[in-house]
DNA sequence: GCTAATATCTATAGTCACTAGAGGAGCAAG
DNA sequence: CTTGCTCCTCTAGTGACTATAGATATTAGC
């Protein structure tokens, strides 16, 4: 088994130095043992824990899923419904946003098809910010 | 022309007292005129002009951006590429993140899409987050 | 007019997920 | 042994807010 320092990890999973430290000291990364000199000496298994962070960060899980999630590696005989209730739940989130986002272009395109004209007042684009027919301040 | 405090514009804009505030502060939002007491009091006109960047903020507008617009509505006779640019730069990248969130979208679909199975071990959703056939560590 | 409830004020600190910087010390090669 | 790199800790900054504390203002009821 290999072992290495910081940097080395951060190269082999793509998460920069200090962003490794953080997940660290907000404990989703287990403190690694240390050389003499205080030095952070990482394992193969680090790497698979940092990789499984990256990749659940990347899905856009948050710290306390994350931490979910591990609890339930730790412990693989659980049975797998909670992992999907989270899996889930983000899933929902994801659906709404790429909702709202779809709109949101949708008004965008809508005020870039702005035809000829010179100056800000027969701007379409300002026009529908300034006073658009209310998109219902249903707030967020 | 009415004047009202804070709490209502808060109410009219669905615009929390504090954000409002905290708009004022970094500048989004011009300083009001004061009470004798010391109480900000606003007008149609503040209205106006926060429901302008209530809009600006749900089409994803940072702060920088939303600035530059209110210097093109405060000077009407500009040319209005400016906002194009904004609006096309802005539009790219809800581009980008549509594209992110869709394959986010499939992948988790993927996962969930775990058959019968009663435990950890045998869960589809934990196999990817924990050895992935690696999607590219290229990262964001 | 007085009192109690509500609204508002300022200032500071906390959130999330990091990123950046200062200042110091370990370590490997020439 | 000195240069240069990596690493250490600690503090502070980011953006866009949210939360809290303690003080003051305004309003409604009596």
């Amino acid at each position: 088994m290999n072992y290495f320092p910081i940097g080395e990890l951060s190269k082999l999973s793509q998460v920069k130095v200090p962003t490794i430290r953080y997940y660290e000291s907000i404990g989703l990364l287990p403190e690694p043992i240390r050389t003499s000199g205080n030095r952070r000496v990482y394992t193969e298994d680090s790497l698979r824990r940092l990789n499984f962070i990256r990749r659940a960060r990347e899905l856009g899980f948050d710290g306390p899923a994350i931490r979910q999630l591990q609890d339930l590696l730790e412990d693989p005989s659980q049975p797998c419904e909670n992992a999907h209730s989270i899996a889930e739940h983000r899933l929902q989130e994801i659906e709404e946003k790429l909702t709202q986002l779809q709109e949101l272009k949708s008004r965008l395109l809508d005020m870039i098809s702005c035809g000829n004209h010179t100056n800000i007042e027969s701007c379409t684009i300002m026009e529908r910010l300034d006073h658009d027919n209310e998109p219902t301040p249903s707030a967020k």
